[in-house]
DNA sequence: CTGTTAGCGCCTTCAC
DNA sequence: GTGAAGGCGCTAACAG
C-alpha cells in the first residue's frame, strides 16, 4: 500500500485531534479530554460549552485506538461462536443471545465484535494472536472434551471469559458461566406429561453426553419417580442428534416395542424428527402419542405442528453476560461465577 | 476506578511487548514487527525462527490499539442494523448477511463490530462520536426520508459506507450499494401465481416501509396488471411483521371479505403466520387458497408445509460487502458502486 | 536484511 | 478548575 492509500484505509484525510479543539477553544487538551469523558465537576460550565462548540465546529471524533492504547483498556468485548458452519449466526438461540449482549454493551459505550470460528482454527486466530478486546464471550460446541480444551485456551489469555450453556468444574475468578436451568426444565416436562395421561415414556437421547441433556433427564426422572403413576421410562440412544439418526433408531425401536404413550425429545429437532416419522407410520400426534421437545424459540412457532417445549431466555442470557462483563471491568471480578436462568413451558399441539 | 482495577479492565497484569520479544531474541523491535506482519523477504529464516520462538515463550500478543494508532488504520468494520427492536438480530435475512460479512472480514484478519441502533439515537452514538472502525456497513429501515437522513449522517463521517437493500440517487465514491433484485423477485411471484389459477390476490404488507418490500410489490403489480387476467389486488397492512399481528389483521380481513384465491406474504414469516391461521379456520392450503412467501432461507426448507418462496442470497450479500470494503481499504475506492444480486423461485407445497 | 529515530492521539500524573 | 510533561506499544521512514 502506498502512502496515499493508507490514509483512506483507516482515517481518511486529516482529522481534527483533541489538540486542535483545545487550541480553538483556548484551553489545554486535558480540558477537552475532560469534557469528552464527562468527568463531573472537572470543567466549568462556561468552558465546557466553548469546548463542545468547537468539537461540533471542527467535526472532532475521538480516536478510539489512541484512547485504548493510553488507557490500557479496550472498551470492547468479543463474542465467539464456535461453529464449523460458515453460517454460524443462523441459529436462533445464538442470535437472540448476541442481540442481548450487544445491546447491553453498546448502551455502556462498549463495542461488541463477533466472529464464528472452529476449534481447529482457534489457535492461530486473531483472538489468540492479538489483544483487541477486554473480554470474551463464547458459545461452545462439539464434544465435552473439545469444549473444555477450547475453554482452557481462552482462559490462558488471562482475560475475563463468559461461557454460555456450559458447566465447568473448579473455580476460576476470570470465568463466568451463564446457562439455563435444564434440571428444572426437565421437571417441567415431567409435570406436564403427567397431566396428559402418561403411561409410559420414551426418552430420545443422543449418545453424545452433554451435561445440559443429563440435567434435563435427571429433573424429568425425579418428577416421574415421585409421582403416583410411576410410569415406565425407557431411554433410547439415538446415536447422533441428526434428523435421520433419530428417525432410524426410533423406527427400529417401534418395530420391536409397542408405541409409548409419550415421547420426550431431548431437544426440539429430535422431537420434530420423531413427529414426522410417527406421522409417516400413520400415528396421530397427540392422540396416539404425545411428543414434547426442549428449547423452544419464537421461530419454532412457525413449525407445523406447534411443538410443546420448554423455552429459555436467550436474549436475557446475553444481557446478563454483558452486565457481568461490565461489572468485571469496573471491579476486577465477576458478580457471580455462575448464573442459572429460569425456563418456562410452552404449550403446543403435540401433547 | 482505582489503578489496580484499571489494569484488569483491559489488559490485566503485565504483558510482554514487542520490545521484550526483541530483547529476548537479540534483535530490534522492528524485526519483531516484520515477523509478526509476515513481511515477505524482510527477515532471514533463522532470525524469524528465533523471534517466533520467543513470541511463543513470552506469550506475546500484539496490542491492536497501538498498531491501529500508529498505522492510522483500524483493521475493523462496523455493521449497523437500524432497527427499533432490541432483538435487532433475530431476523433471518440480517443474520445470514452478518455471517457472510463476518467470515470475509475475519479471514482477512479484520474485526467486525455489530450494533443495533435506532435512527433517533444515531446522532450521539459511538459511531458518530468516535472512530473505532475503518468502514461501516448498514441495514437501513424506516421511511425513505428517515433512511436517507441516516445515510447522509454516515457519509458525513468521510468513511467508506456499504448500504444493503437501498437504492440511492447520485454518486458518492465512498458509498457502495449491495442489494438483491427485489423487483425481479416480485415479477417471479406474479408469474408463478398467474400459472396457478389466480383470480384475486391479497398482499400482506408490514407497515414499516422497507424499500425491498416496495420493490417486490412493484414487480408483482406490474406482471399482474399486464396479464390477460387482470386479477384484483388488495394490500392488507398487517401492522408489524410479527406472527400475531399478521394473524390478527388477516383474521379481521377474512371476517369482512371473501377468501382470496392467493395470498402473498411479503416475507416467509408472514406467509407462515397466514398459513397457520388459514388452517385453523378450516381452509386447505393450497387447494382453497395458495400462499407464497419471499426470502426463503435454508432454515425454512425443513418446515412443513414447504413454502413456495423466492430465495435471495443474504449470505452472499454479506460476503460481497466484506470484499468491497477490503478492496476499498487497499485501493481507496469501491470496485462497484452498486451490486444487484439475482433471486430465484423455490417451489413448495403451498401453491 | 536489520537497526534507529520519531511520533501516532490520547490520557495519567502531578503541579499550580 | 486547568495546564504541562510524558509515555502507552507499535510501525513508518529512512539509514546502513
Amino acid at each position: 500500500m502506498v502512502k496515499e492509500l493508507k490514509k483512506v484505509a483507516g482515517l481518511a484525510i486529516k482529522r481534527s485531534t483533541i489538540k486542535d479543539v483545545a487550541k480553538a477553544a483556548n484551553v489545554s487538551s486535558m480540558t477537552v479530554s475532560n469534557v469528552i469523558n464527562r468527568r463531573s465537576g472537572f470543567v466549568s460550565y462556561k468552558t465546557r460549552l466553548r469546548v463542545e462548540q468547537e468539537i461540533v465546529r471542527l467535526n472532532y471524533r475521538r480516536q478510539t485506538a489512541a484512547r485504548n492504547l493510553r488507557a490500557s483498556h479496550q472498551h470492547s468485548v468479543g463474542m465467539i461462536v464456535l461453529d464449523d458452519s460458515p453460517k454460524f449466526l443462523t441459529d436462533f438461540f445464538t442470535t437472540e443471545l448476541v442481540a442481548g449482549l450487544a445491546n447491553v454493551l453498546n448502551n455502556a459505550d462498549y463495542t461488541m465484535t463477533i466472529q464464528g470460528i472452529n476449534s481447529r482454527n482457534l489457535g492461530d486466530s486473531m483472538i489468540m494472536r492479538s489483544i483487541d478486546v477486554g473480554g470474551l464471550c463464547i458459545m461452545l460446541s462439539g464434544t465435552e472434551a473439545e469444549r473444555l480444551k477450547v475453554l482452557e485456551q481462552l482462559l490462558s489469555l488471562k482475560q475475563p471469559v463468559v461461557v454460555f450453556q456450559q458447566e465447568v468444574r473448579g473455580k476460576n475468578k476470570h470465568l463466568c458461566l451463564v446457562r439455563q436451568d435444564d434440571y428444572y426444565g426437565g421437571r417441567l416436562v415431567g409435570g406436564h406429561l403427567l397431566s396428559k395421561d402418561l403411561k409410559d415414556l420414551l426418552i430420545l437421547r443422543p449418545n453424545q453426553n452433554w451435561p445440559a441433556i443429563e440435567n434435563r433427564i435427571r429433573g424429568l426422572n425425579e418428577v416421574l419417580s415421585n409421582s403416583m403413576i410411576q410410569p415406565k421410562i425407557t431411554i433410547l440412544d439415538t446415536g447422533s442428534e441428526s434428523f435421520s439418526d433419530v428417525q432410524t433408531s426410533l423406527n427400529n425401536y417401534l418395530d420391536q416395542n409397542s408405541l409409548p404413550s409419550s415421547i420426550f425429545g431431548c431437544n426440539d429437532q429430535m422431537a420434530y424428527a420423531s413427529i414426522l416419522l410417527l406421522r409417516d407410520k400413520g400415528y396421530n400426534v397427540p392422540k396416539d402419542v404425545r411428543v414434547m421437545g426442549f428449547n423452544g424459540f419464537e421461530a419454532h412457532r412457525h413449525l407445523i405442528p406447534n411443538l410443546t417445549s420448554v423455552i429459555s431466555s436467550a436474549y436475557k442470557m446475553g444481557q446478563i453476560a454483558g452486565e457481568s462483563m461490565l461489572s468485571y471491568f469496573s471491579n476486577g471480578y465477576f458478580p457471580n461465577s455462575e448464573t442459572i436462568l429460569s425456563v418456562k413451558i410452552s404449550l403446543g399441539d403435540t401433547t
